[in-house]
DNA sequence: ACGCCCAGTTTGGTCAGACCAATTTGGTCT
DNA sequence: AGACCAAATTGGTCTGACCAAACTGGGCGT
């Protein structure tokens, strides 16, 4: 009745020991809504059997669950929390193991992002200097849309960054942190309309070398909110329907 | 030369075991920069000595703080990563820990809180029904200017949680926890002007009630600019040479 | 002097087994 | 049915051991 633990699904996540290998799996199987919130996890000795490992490496398994805050650990027993307790580390996780529920969370994403990018973009140009705006603007120049390989969401990834070294808000970065780590490489390749983000860009340009706030912000909520719409569209099922679905 | 590693600060941090114990007292070396980032962590064994452990203990404690983002785990040793990189985990242990960079660091944070307050109430009325929008109406009738003991703090905490149970956007909501989880308890009460704050809170009524999303964003986002330049005032010294104490 | 290489040491990773205190559980008694 | 108690279970702590990879310093060759 052993199990190796190692059916981990498709993204890069190299677990770097026995504990993080258990820990995956079992994440995974939460994630997927094997137990229900409030059940009981299986005993730690329980756990040793099942992955023919030891209790120090389970223990240290729970432990990475309980940061994620994914179960509760109290003497007596373990119990599984509801995902919406738990961290932003589980968002790839469950980019990855729900298929049913990708579409809405990456149009949830979209609308998060989108504020954020628009607010760091606001306190960005609040307080950048004339090399820094430069720097910026040259980050969107490497928009080329006649190659394919320029993706305009990297690029906005990487204007993102900027502008947080720029006003340096620490809250806005480790939020960003989280975000990026959790979504990078978990978006498939999306066909956009490359004129419009040709303008898209060209709008961001201006906003930033005249160092408009408004108009950037403005500029970044418009953008994302079309791409809200086709990402919609594209799930082919409203928003509202697919909201029960969790 | 052992520690007894319960001389944790003032908020109700409790350990909850010997592994949390250490965990947190490295965490908060770390935070307060007893270590530079690149640098080592004294190795299991020696932390083993230092608080009078054993190394299952230890190595749970270091599995924590790899969880937190602050130190990177790996054959050879474990480094300590820059706070920039860590988890928003580390926001409330660095209010607690670096009274030098924590007025700057509630303006940053008021900063973001406002961002995502207003992207919660604009999401919220896109799709709030009328008894949902009556219930964040009786929220904020809960504030009273008479009595100082409402505080309206924590009457926008709960309207974003209202907000953002109507929405139900799973990203905003785990990034709200973990905000909440950080700030909550933290924050000094303020001195602020009653008369305002009943027009503030009037006017969100009005947005909601009449389902005026742009309204209540932009009511939400002046309220906070002027709570925001109340406390850069309060810190005696401008955002900027703050800023670089970092 | 300088750089390369190798052996010894240190470090994290894994494992087995033991004891304790608190919780949980199941059965018994009322 | 409910209260109660004893046994089994569970997480928490600790000891001691072995391995492979990483790190260190010293000696060798250039």
């Amino acid at each position: 009745m052993s199990q190796s633990a190692s059916d981990n699904a498709s993204t890069g996540e190299i677990p770097k020991n026995r504990a993080e290998e258990i820990a995956f799996v079992l994440r995974d199987e939460i994630l997927v809504g094997q137990y229900r919130a409030g059940e009981r996890l299986p005993s730690e000795r329980d756990l040793v059997a099942r992955f023919n490992s030891n209790r120090g490496a389970v223990r240290e398994a729970t432990k990475i669950l309980s940061e994620l805050g994914l179960v509760s650990i109290q003497p007596g027993g373990a119990r599984i929390v509801a995902v919406e307790q738990a961290t932003l580390a589980v968002l790839g996780p469950l980019l990855d193991m729900r298929e049913e529920v990708r579409p809405q969370l990456i149009i949830e994403f979209v609308e998060v992002f989108s504020a954020l990018v628009a607010l760091s973009a606001r306190l960005a140009m609040s307080q950048a200097t004339e090399q820094e705006r430069q720097n910026l603007a040259s980050i969107l120049d490497r928009f080329d849309p006649e190659t394919e390989s320029t993706d305009i969401r990297s690029i906005m990834a990487e204007f993102m960054q900027a502008s947080i070294d720029i006003h340096n808000n620490l809250v806005l970065r480790l939020i960003g942190n989280g975000l990026r780590s959790q979504i990078m490489g978990r978006l498939e390749q999306t066909k956009s309309d490359r004129t419009s983000d040709r303008a898209f860009i060209d709008a961001m340009r201006e906003g930033v070398l005249s160092s408009n706030a408004d108009l950037l912000a403005a500029t970044v909520i418009r953008h994302f909110d079309e791409a809200r719409k086709r990402l919609i569209e594209q799930a082919e099922i409203s928003p509202s329907s697919l909201r029960s679905q969790r």
